[in-house]
DNA sequence: CCACAAGGAAACCGAACGGTATACTTTTGA
DNA sequence: TCAAAAGTATACCGTTCGGTTTCCTTGTGG
């Protein structure tokens, strides 16, 4: 594989750390020296920790989407099936090692203002999943797509909650068998 | 009403603090000069930052939990009623103005260490509100109450991200209307 | 081949952090 | 009543923070 580039280190580096000790805890120092870089190579790419933090969300954005619908999107599976399967997809996820909770869920709460550039962000992708979601429903023929989409993020944030905080990594699955009732509701 | 203790003003403007925008983002003066104590009582009464965040959660729980109880046991009710009331005493929550989330997912976001005491306190407090569901669950004759509260607990979670991280105030009703599928199927 | 951008190491900056110490005042209970 | 306890205000401590600057080295493309 292609050596990341300097950005990409230092993007990946803080990603890590602010995933697993937050925010406001990680030090640029920190990163700094996780990504192998000298500060002014830092501050060349990004001109505050602010800028770096959004640029860290929006790659974890991308990097979770693509994983995510990889996951969901195996070959041979109908819409139907493929709604179903965003749980065994999350489960996957709980298992890893380095399984921390939902990063925007994170970030969410150490940025509460509605104004901040961060809270604004974990909205985006709350929303770029539910999207996603929902047009998985609707190509399942779904009636309401958008609101079985709700009700399965709902889920979805159940289950990350429950894994994290509770450190119930049978949460998926639990969530699964629940989001099936609700599926079956809407595609009887 | 009798004029709160030092102790306690330092704890409530801890809380506030604490609550609207984090834990590390809080600096102790600033909890200070909100609680109108003097830093050497704040030191008298808490030996650290840490010991005061421990206390604090501990009076969050305290709080959440008599107000939660209170919400949901409305005289004349059966603990069926009472198991989907759960998801008003949620809604009135999201309505109120300082609504930042759940202060112990918020906290476990902070501190994703399994071995650190806030997120130890953040776990206990999941389990007293799973037991205490559970308790409403038995009592209604349930037949698995550990399974409806742990399914119903994950409806609650998901709702409390919804209504924060998407700044969604509808999502109790939508976790209520979720919830009694599966207490009437709990039920018949 | 060499100019010029990019990177590295480290000193440095002012501000804020958690926490302590000092000196004085107020509260309070036996 | 009066001394101990608890409170205030403020200066202070060392450390760390985000961020800048300086000087030198290392690529690298025309």
């Amino acid at each position: 594989m292609a050596k990341p580039s300097k950005r990409e280190q230092i993007v990946y580096a803080a990603m890590d750390l602010f995933y697993q000790e937050g925010f406001h805890a990680t030090g640029i120092e920190k990163i700094r020296e996780k990504a192998g870089v000298s500060k002014k190579t830092l501050y060349n790419h990004f001109r505050s920790k602010d800028e770096l933090m959004l640029a860290t969300l929006r790659k974890r954005e991308e990097l979770f989407m693509s994983g995510f619908t990889r996951k969901v999107e195996q070959p041979d599976t109908s819409s139907r099936e493929r709604l179903a399967m965003v749980f065994d997809a999350l489960d996957e996820w709980f298992q890893e090692k380095g399984f921390y909770g939902c990063m925007f869920i994170n970030a969410s709460a150490e940025f509460s203002d509605l104004d901040d550039p961060c809270y604004k962000l974990c909205a985006e992708h709350k929303q770029l999943v539910h999207d996603y979601i929902k047009d998985l429903a609707e190509q399942a023929g779904v009636g309401d797509p958008d609101e079985l989409s709700t009700q399965l993020n709902l889920l979805i944030e159940g289950a990350i909650v429950q894994a994290h905080t509770c450190n119930d990594k049978t949460a998926a699955m639990r969530a699964k068998k629940m989001g099936k009732v609700f599926i079956e509701q809407a595609l009887p």
